[in-house]
DNA sequence: ACATAAAAATGATTTATATCATATTAATTT
DNA sequence: AAATTAATATGATATAAATCATTTTTATGT
């Protein structure tokens, strides 16, 4: 009778190598995660962890897709970012307060993998090479941050849906083509409604700028949505 | 004679442990970093780092007042922090590309502490305490940021400005009056004109929710502010 | 296969905020 | 003290994007 346990330990191993990241570490300090973790699935538009909620696990996604989000104070959804598989979703509260400031919800259904954020610190307490490419990470997903601000809070409609667009083929969907994303969630990465949205991109798909076929958004032109981000 | 040397590195070390997290050192860590420092001078309006520009030390205001600000596509600024003395301005290009993401200006007459970017990471690597502390700061200012974003984007002016208010009453001069400040940066804090600026300020002014003398806005009726900041 | 719900589309209207133009006041510089 | 520059103030006007109201299309569940 196979043992599922190990079978899902080794799954998990092969998880972890999958982000590079895990490659810094040594098989101690590996088994340690792995013996402090679990796995979930989860359906489409269920929620992986909540806003507010405590910090008790770090999550990566093993398969699927999600979106981290935070929750505005009257309803309004803000998008950080689309979460593909083996990225670490840690989040600032996890060395500041132990709380979610965001929330993750499956956009595909998924499967999440949850380690013990106090092992997970305690591994990077102890490898100083993983804790500084876990600080890169986390620094490279700041540097994006500030960039969707400056456009959101510098561009117009066009501008921003353009580097919505540039960002989901490029960082997310590597250049392949998008999907699983509606209207109302390139509103809510745009900070715009998803009645702007929805004009935007008729605009574009008439420029020939995009195609959809299938619920697939294809970029036709990149130059052309990269001429908007630059002058929205 | 008085050795000059001596006197700068006793008078860091005194900047060094104003700031609690340099406390985790030992002797000899900060010795490191006391070595490998410079201290500039900078006159109001002066920059101290400039985005784009190679990030090769960190800085600390060791006196005076400095604005971080994430310089726009077109001449826009976008002010991410009020920055007081003895907190450290890595930022998140230290770990990724070794370039300065926003620049740094020196509101008022100011001096600035330089140091070596590698010695400090080198001391973040070797001490795992100071390491954890400092990403935590770093955290911190990532959740500030977060909600800076989520008012700019979700908020009307009233509830902008007030925000804007209360992260410089509380978190920048805590609790004494806000000085320094011009209406252009509090724009520029808002994603705001000036003009549309002045408006809001003026209609606070009428209402007494703040009070200005000699450049000095103090605010008279917090609770009005946060009644704006929450329904904006 | 039908019913229900969710997403996309579209036009009319409103409104919040930017823009423009100009004046006034305060702060620096010479 | 005069001249220049920077900051604040203010009114008129324009406009980008939101809101509202419906409809059509697509997906999902029974």
């Amino acid at each position: 009778m196979v043992d599922l346990n190990k079978k899902i330990c080794l799954e998990c191993r092969h998880c972890f190598r999958r982000n590079v990241l895990f490659e810094l570490l040594n098989d101690k300090e590996l088994d340690l995660l792995n013996n402090n973790r679990t796995e979930v699935f989860f359906k489409k538009g269920e929620i992986i962890f909540k806003q507010g909620s405590p910090l008790t696990h770090i999550v990566i996604i093993s398969e699927g897709l999600g979106k981290n989000y935070i929750e505005g104070p009257r309803g309004k959804n803000l998008i950080i970012s689309i979460v593909q598989p083996y990225l670490i979703n840690g989040g600032p509260g996890m060395y500041v307060d132990m709380r979610h400031h965001s929330s993750l919800m499956a956009l595909v259904d998924s499967r999440a993998c949850f380690i013990d954020v106090n092992i997970f610190k305690e591994v990077i307490r102890k490898n100083s090479i993983f804790a500084e490419e876990f600080i890169k990470c986390f620094s490279e997903s700041n540097i994006h941050t500030f960039s969707q601000f400056v456009t959101l809070t510098q561009k117009n409609m066009e501008g921003r849906i353009a580097e919505a667009l540039l960002y989901l083929k490029n960082d997310v969907f590597k250049n392949g083509s998008i999907k699983y994303i509606t209207r109302q969630e390139i509103a809510d990465l745009t900070g715009l409604t998803k009645e702007s949205t929805i004009r935007v991109m008729k605009e574009f798909k008439n420029e020939c700028v995009i195609d959809e076929e299938d619920k697939e958004i294809t970029i036709l032109n990149e130059n052309a949505l990269q001429k908007y981000a630059d002058l929205g």
